[in-house]
DNA sequence: AAGCGTTATATTTGTAAAGGTATAACGATT
DNA sequence: AATCGTTATACCTTTACAAATATAACGCTT
């Protein structure tokens, strides 16, 4: 089999881009290390991208991905909820699922 | 559920982009119309961008996908070989099954 | 040999997305 | 009140991609 098969999935909510695998990452990295602007640089991100991005899940999801504060004695702070996490979880798994399935699909071909 | 899931697969070969949605249907328009040109306009695509994706997937594949003509009575043409049309369904009914797969998982979680 | 519609390709132009920079606000700590 | 690291946002620049334009070659047909 010389041909590989790939694949990309979303999360959409009311025709917008809700998540992706970027968003998903950087949510990820958000749960790591407590914060929006480490989580960016983690990623080699700037930081008005991975504002954009949350800004844009946090907006469409149906309750709150994150929380932040702002100010503080480490200048502030973003978590990721719980429901954030179960959304993680969720997308990781059914990407992991797909690509198996794709790869089990295309070995029925006799491309 | 207020969440859709989307998704777009290709196949890839040698890590290079082989055949994806729109060059599918790309050459199905080839199919129906028996040049390039008319494919492309059928589908409110440039020429020259009709003719660039139709050279990837033509160079990548393990087989020609099509054949071409210069001159002639008619001016020429391209029709899609029966490896082409092989490659077209194989697509097409891993992406449908995709899709149900992808509609199937998501209705699994509780989002 | 002139004309036609097509394939094939280079060059330029325009546009939308991404990136960089700057700045303000915030609140615990000192 | 000054400092610090963070969130939040505006503005400008750059860059990558899409689109438009131009041109040549080809081989039936007339």
């Amino acid at each position: 089999m010389k041909y590989k098969i790939k694949s990309r999935i979303w999360i959409e909510a009311d025709g917008n881009i809700l998540l992706g695998e970027g968003r998903v990452s950087l949510l990820k990295a958000i749960d790591e290390t407590g914060s929006l602007s480490k989580a960016a640089k983690s990623l080699g991100m700037s930081y008005k991208k991975a504002w954009s991005l949350i800004d844009a899940v946090n907006s469409r999801a149906e309750k709150p991905v994150i929380t932040t504060s702002i100010g503080g004695k480490s200048g502030g702070g973003t978590e990721l909820t719980s429901y954030g996490k179960s959304l993680v979880i969720a997308f990781e798994t059914i990407n992991e699922n797909c690509w198996k399935f794709l790869d089990k699909e295309i070995s029925k071909t006799d491309l």
